[in-house]
DNA sequence: TACTGTGAATGTGTTCACAGCC
DNA sequence: GGCTGTGAACACATTCACAGTA
C-alpha cells in the first residue's frame, strides 16, 4: 500500500502511454493493459506495473478507467498545472519547433521565442513575435518558464543556457550539436527525450546497432 | 578477453560521447575516463567499462587515445558506413530537418524528401528537390537507405511507415504525435533516441517528473 | 473467462573497490 | 600519484506465474 516512488523507467513511458489513449475510439470506456501491451509492443505485466505506481486502479476482468489512467499519467508528468516553454534561436529548426504540433499536443505553453539577429526580431511567428533574449528576464519572471528549448548555432548554445539558468529556468531540451556544461553551483541530470526511434526486425528481433 | 555483446545502455551513450570528443582541444592526444566524465556528469567506472565493450586499449596513468577511441565509437555505431536517411512530410518539421545540422554532423547522408502535396513537388531543399512519395521505391533501391524519419501530419504517419518497410527500410524516426504499428511480418523495438534534455538541480539532486 | 495485482525470479546496468601499470 | 581494467556487490528493471476478483 505505501507505494515507491515513481521509477525512471516508468516515468519515460508515460507521454507514450498518453499518446496510445488518445488514439483509442472514443466511445471506448476501458482498455487492459494487454491491448496497451500489443499496441506499444511491450510486455503487459509491465504496464501493469508501471499503472500501479500510479495508483490507478482497475477492475479485474475489465480493465482499466481510460479518464483516470489518463489523468494520473498527466499528474504524474506535472502537466495538470501546464507547463510554459521558451525557444532561443530562430533559425530553421526554432521556427519549425514553434510550428510544432507536437508541444502544444502536450500540455505545453509556447510563451516566447528569442533571436540575436536584427533582421529576425520584430518578426511574426504564429501569435508570437520574435525578440532578442535580452527580453527573456522579463518574460521568465511574469510567464513562470519552466522548459528553455536551445536551437541556437552551436556556439551561442552555452550562453543561451547561462542565461536560462540564471533566470531560474530548471529544464533545458538541447537540440544544438554541443556538449552542455551545467553552469557554476548547479547539477545536471542527463535525460534522453522521447523522440521514437523504431527498429524493426525481421522475424527475428535484430540483435542491435542505432543503425 | 571474448567480450560480450555491447549492451543497449552503453550504445545510448556512444553518441554523447562523440560530441564529447569533437569539443576537446584538437592539441590533445589522449583522454582520461574522468575528464569524460566530469563533461558528462556521469560515473567514471561507466565509461571505463563502455569503452571495454568497445575494445578501446586506455594506457594506465595515461588515458585513451582520442583519435583511436573516436574510430571505435564510430565503427560501433556503424558510421563508418555512412547511413543515408530520407524524410517523408515536408512540412515545417521536416523542412527545418532537411536543414539541420545535427544530422550531417553525425554523419547521416540525407538522400531524399518527399511530400504529397502538389504545390510542395519540385520544390528545392539544399540540393534535393521534394518528389512524391512514389519515388522512393526506386530511390531506396538505389542509395540503399537505411532511416526514414515521419514528419508528415498525423494520419499520414502510417501510410508512410508501411510503405517504407515495404522496401526494405529497417529504422524509423518518428516526429508525427501517433504511435505506429510494426506492419505484418515485423516486430519492432522502440528506443528513445538522444535528443537532450537536461534538468538542472539547484545543490541537491531533483527527484524526478520532466517537467 | 478475462482481467488485475503482486511476490518472486531473473536479467541488466551501475558503482565500488582495488590490483596492476605508467 | 594518476589512471586503467575488471571482478564482485549492489541497485534497478523486466518478466513470470499465479492467486484473486468481477
Amino acid at each position: 500500500m505505501a507505494r515507491p516512488a515513481i521509477p525512471h523507467a516508468t516515468v519515460s513511458r508515460l507521454p507514450l502511454y498518453l499518446r496510445c489513449l488518445d488514439q483509442l475510439p472514443v466511445d471506448q470506456e476501458t482498455v487492459s493493459s494487454g491491448e496497451i501491451a500489443t499496441a506499444l509492443s511491450i510486455n503487459a505485466a509491465k504496464v501493469r506495473k508501471d499503472f500501479w505506481y500510479l495508483e490507478c486502479e482497475g477492475r479485474r476482468g475489465v480493465g482499466y478507467d481510460i479518464q483516470s489512467v489518463a489523468s494520473q499519467i498527466g499528474a504524474a508528468l506535472g502537466l495538470d498545472v501546464p507547463l510554459t516553454i521558451v525557444i532561443v534561436g530562430m533559425g530553421n529548426l526554432g521556427m519549425a519547433l514553434a510550428h510544432y504540433q507536437g508541444f502544444a499536443s502536450r500540455g505545453l505553453i509556447l510563451a516566447g521565442v528569442y533571436d540575436t539577429d536584427p533582421g529576425k526580431i520584430g518578426e511574426s511567428v504564429g501569435d508570437l513575435v520574435i525578440r532578442h533574449p535580452d527580453s527573456l528576464t522579463e518574460d521568465v519572471r511574469s510567464q513562470g518558464v519552466s522548459i528553455g528549448v536551445i536551437a541556437t548555432p552551436a556556439p551561442a548554445a552555452q550562453g543561451a543556457v547561462d542565461l536560462l539558468v540564471k533566470l531560474g529556468v530548471t529544464s533545458i531540451l538541447n537540440f544544438a550539436p554541443v556538449v552542455l556544461h551545467a553552469p557554476a553551483g548547479t547539477t545536471l541530470r542527463r535525460v534522453d527525450v522521447a523522440t521514437e526511434l523504431l527498429i524493426l526486425g525481421y522475424h527475428q528481433s535484430n540483435s542491435d546497432g542505432v543503425g
